[in-house]
DNA sequence: AAATTATTGTCAAGTTAATTAACTTAAGCG
DNA sequence: CGCTTAAGTTAATTAACTTGACAATAATTT
């Protein structure tokens, strides 16, 4: 389904996938654009045609127009009977962009073509109490440094994605009232980072980025109601409804990690009670672990002794057999299952992908979701849907910020040409 | 944000309010009259101009196009210094369009003019079990009452929409999987209702409807990301989210009244435990006033001898003080509170509607569910959401079936009229 | 009261992006 | 080799928009 759009200043939603600056006039060249960037299959101009009830004629000079400037361009395709249709492709070679994940505790930074294919990567550890001038600096460096160990010309990168863990006024492009992050509130993130690297940027929560990368390059590709879970220190979501982010009103859609599981449990760090986080969050696994230990437990774990247990821990030991290590990621997967099973009551979504590092498992993690969904939900939603594990792994986010950058770079490249 | 879209069938999504086929040329027209139609305030050539980024010419030539055919005319407005405007609406005697509700027990049509004003309505107690033909007969019986007592001509009525209250494939136009109406999976109720009356015909889920028509004529107007609650037999919701209505990957989006409270709770009618519906519908109000009756518990409603007790008791004696009543009432939306503060968590909506026969009690219901979304959601979420009654009461789904009843009339007239 | 300023709405000429219908290219097949 | 099928191109035409000048109408200033 194709939305063209046009407003006063004018944003523009291309296939739900791009949000977009355009005059509204080459309206099509954008939404051509987007059905060969998000094209599963290879695809001609006919195909392209007949998508958007177009005449070939007028995708003719449309697809012209994308080779001259160097946008898309011809490979070879193969069909039987009739003569052969030229695929299309975005041009990997046309240009760069960076996708930058800032997370609880990490900072990740992709360089990618505008194939959206990985050219080099780096990822540190990271505090973003520092603030964000300090984050600033750091990305700099980061993005300095790859540029330089990937032979990339730096006139060559055309625009910079970007998630932080916490919920963003996408209208201004500022964080705001992230718990995660004080000192961030209200600061001008996306201006900064086009003032100082002279690239458009643009600014997502770092869930939606997840849904975003794993529907465009992921797990979830097609799918157009697809939720995004990623359980890392704490737990969030992404919602891609109707094919676009949904965001919520103030940009922090997705709160699934405070939801009330249990209506008088413990205190969580929100300071309500009982929350999913408190249950199944990569803080929550570690705790039952070091509880679990000093409660004289039989377990590997107990031979972690300087240093506290952290989640990743639990997950080595489960991954190498242990026991109880496998018990405690399996309840933290049946708790986590019964908020899936409400928020997929809720939204009917086709897919739901889970993300973040406690999901890296696999089955062990998403057996007592899947159960916990199908006893929980009506057969009618839980017959449709289908759960898996994010298949861009720990990239999801910076994938996801790599394709809203790459929404920038391919379609003001396209403005400009014009 | 105006959105103009084209596809292969083609489905447009007009200013997302709008769904409508289209060839895709004379789109701007059919975004000017959505733009007419769901505006607050009035409405000037100029204004829309500026709103779409499109010449003032240009306007002047779509909206001369617009009064000939009578779809649009002109009002007086005024304004400070300079020319005064000419403020446009949508011709509300260019012609009608009927609205339909069924519900668990009743059967509401309206007929409204195409500014959506209402010109008659019939409602009648109806059980959806009797099966969809049955229904039809029902439905054409009370529609040509009402064109003869309203003095209209049967050939001024242009569409009709309708509201069911189970899932629907939007695509095809069908009920899929009803757990309310059992015989009505899979009846082609569109193609029928076309057949039968010669309108186009739109079908919805009535919680849908319910959220579209308070947000274009109700509580929501202007609020582009709306959740509408319809407490009746049953807990139902309807989802506007990014200005659109989300329906889920099969339809059956919203539903809030299967939530798990309690983990085991008692069984509901869906076969599962503790869901919200046996603590907050209106089958459970009534069931906690027989419960309280049957203990011998103070109260007006031990008059009631011969009939069980119905949740409409519970509320009439609420109203007129009874204790008891007022408490059950009082729990019921406690409970219902949570599941909403999930759902505010979740969705960061910017209103939630209360809808449905137990909320037009109004505050007594509403405000334990302010309570509890306060208490259980993160501060950034709940200070932005506002949550209020059903500005039109029993009518709310059935003037969203009027709302897509008039968007098939008047842009097929567009059409028609090109 | 006349002149000034602001704003809306219209007109005519020019531009752009689409359509249509004929045509070319490129393959498979009997 | 010619026939069939499908993809892609070309040229003439049409519809929708832009630009810039201008008329209409009101408030404000002189």
């Amino acid at each position: 389904m194709y939305n063209k759009g046009t407003q006063a200043g004018v944003t523009l939603i291309v296939n739900p996938r791009s949000t977009v600056n355009c005059n509204g006039k080459s309206l099509n060249r954008h939404i051509v654009v987007d059905l060969i960037r998000f094209s599963t299959e290879q695809v001609s101009r006919v195909q392209i045609a007949r998508q958007m009830d177009l005449s070939r004629a007028a995708i003719t000079a449309i697809v012209d127009d994308l080779l001259q400037s160097g946008i898309v361009r011809e490979t070879e395709a193969h069909y039987p009977s009739g003569r052969r249709p030229i695929s299309l492709e975005i041009n990997p070679n046309r240009g760069r962009v960076f996708g930058v994940d800032l997370g609880a505790s990490h900072l990740q930074v992709i360089l990618a073509d505008f194939g959206g294919r990985l050219i080099a990567e780096k990822e540190i550890a990271y505090k973003p109490e520092n603030g964000p001038e300090d984050c600033l600096e750091k990305i700099a460096e980061i993005t300095s440094t790859l540029i330089a160990e990937s032979d990339t010309n730096a006139s060559d990168v055309y625009a910079l994605g970007m998630g932080v863990p916490g919920p963003v006024t996408s209208l201004t492009g500022q964080v705001s009232n992230p718990p995660i992050l004080p000192g961030w509130d209200g600061f001008p993130l996306v201006q900064e980072l086009t003032n100082r690297f002279g690239w458009p940027a643009t600014l997502n929560n770092d869930a939606e980025l997840g849904a975003l990368g794993e529907w465009a390059f992921g797990a979830g590709r097609q799918e157009n109601n697809l939720v995004y879970i990623k359980v890392g220190t704490g737990v969030g979501s992404g919602l891609l409804l109707n094919g676009q982010l949904y965001g919520g009103a103030a940009g922090s859609a997705g709160e699934i990690g405070h939801i009330t599981l249990v209506e008088n449990g413990p205190v969580c760090v929100c300071g309500n009670r009982g929350c999913l986080e408190v249950y199944a969050s990569g803080r929550a696994i570690a705790q039952r672990a070091d509880q679990a230990v000093r409660q004289g437990m039989s377990t590997v774990l107990s031979d972690i002794k300087n240093t506290s247990i952290s989640a990743k821990d639990v997950l080595t030991a489960a991954r190498f057999g242990d026991r109880l290590a496998q018990q405690i990621i399996y309840e933290a997967g049946t708790h986590l299952g019964v908020a899936v099973a409400n928020l997929v009551n809720l939204l009917n979504p086709g897919m739901v992908v889970m993300g973040g590092g406690v999901s890296q498992i696999g089955d062990l993690f998403l057996e007592p979701i899947r159960t916990m969904v199908e006893r929980r939900t009506l057969r009618v939603v839980s017959k449709g849907v289908r759960i898996t594990s994010a298949l861009l792994g720990r990239r999801s986010s910076a994938m996801g910020a790599v394709v809203q950058a790459l929404t920038l770079a391919l379609h003001n490249l396209l403005e400009v040409v014009k």
